[in-house]
DNA sequence: GGGATTCTATGATAATTATCAGTTTTTTTT
DNA sequence: AAAAAAAACTGATAATTATCATAGAATCCC
């Protein structure tokens, strides 16, 4: 447990407790692990697969806010401000997660100010990183929008030996993160796979031409 | 200084000794208080007057992130992460900002966990703002864009004697809010007007119907 | 293994939004 | 107060993106 984000930051002690009374869960692809409104009470972390993190507008549409993966957590933020869930999160692959009551964050978030402080850099960061979404939501077209997500995945998660992108979205999936209809994502990428720039197989993507897409994703 | 946000933790003497160090200063309307890039090494407390908090997006454009006003801090997050400024900050009202250097806020934030805490409040509830700002940015049509940012104006800031907002706005600044070309933003505020549920006169805009902008945001 | 269902794909068209060009109005500067 | 600059506005058109309709492919499920 210990490379895992804030986490890092407990005491031998303060960890030995929490792990007593974590409780560690199997979720299948395609569940739920909390729904908007939910009262949660609790922080997971994510031992392993990946869990996209969603809201849906108020005019029907889901929008995908993050994708959460192995020795991430997730709920922090709700847990903080206290109050329902203001979003859903629900699982990509089969996952393994553990949950960590309230009461022994906000325990340690009290006693513990490397702890705290170290939760403040996440948020801080995880701040930034939303600020620069924003920008790029209200100001770059649906093909550069792509273009960025698809670095983004190649990134952020391990390729398999044929250098596939390691995560099942849908193309529905990959629609609401950058938010257009599902027929203009999918064009746009038989579009790129057409240049060249990527490959895809069944649900896999693989980045064939990083540059190239950096390039479509910058320029006008 | 007491009523100002996460400082309000800070106990008698961290105030005195923080009051000690922070210089006032006038800042003109148009004026850069700091720009993208830049080293602040501090946080600017905001005393009176309204600033724009803006990132110039890969393909040239500015993108309006959030409008800052009396009693906000600014820079907190930049200041947690370290690293210089992602966003530039300037003044649309003359200003009157104070500057606390980094040193005193670290000092305090290591040595009085309320106010720790407090500071990581006001973070995630930033998150949750820009979670939704991200989804109404990727869902929702300019049109709906505006009426909801004007509804927020209305609830941020005062109004004058005639019910005007009392920010002293751009069409420009407006559509770099929403993210959209000025001819569109100046286009819908004039149906807007039109269609009574908006005035203007110079530089302010007034709400005549609240309901009925909140009726825009939300329905397609 | 076969039927049902979901997902992917493609074309045609409509709606939204951006861009360009030009005019009027307002604000700033001298 | 006049000249210059910036901002607001309007129309025409182009580009982007969404929607609708439909078909084939993959996946799920008994």
């Amino acid at each position: 447990m210990r490379q895992l984000s804030s986490l890092k930051e407990l005491t031998r002690d303060e960890l030995i407790r929490i792990s007593h009374c974590k409780t560690s869960k199997i979720i299948k692809r395609g569940e739920i692990l909390f729904n908007e409104g939910d009262h949660v009470n609790g922080v997971f972390c994510i031992k392993d697969g990946v869990c996209k993190v969603s809201k849906m507008s108020e005019n029907g549409r889901d929008q995908v806010i993050k994708l959460v993966k192995k020795g991430d957590l997730l709920g922090e933020r709700s847990l903080i401000t206290g109050g329902p869930a203001n979003l859903t999160a629900s699982a990509l692959n089969d996952m393994e997660i553990c949950f960590i009551p309230k009461e022994e964050i906000v325990r340690d978030l009290k006693r513990n100010n490397n702890f705290t402080m170290s939760m403040l850099k996440d948020l801080a960061e995880s701040l930034r990183n939303a600020d620069e979404v924003i920008v790029d939501m209200a100001q770059k077209t649906v093909k550069q929008r792509l273009a960025e997500t698809l670095i983004h995945l190649d990134k952020k998660f391990v390729k398999d030996d044929e250098g596939y992108i390691d995560v099942y979205l849908t193309r529905e999936d990959i629609a609401n993160i950058i938010g257009t209809a599902t027929e203009s994502a999918i064009r746009i990428l038989s579009d790129f796979k057409k240049n060249g720039l990527i490959d895809f197989k069944e649900k896999r993507i693989s980045i064939l031409n990083v540059r190239g897409l950096e390039r479509i994703a910058q320029k006008y």
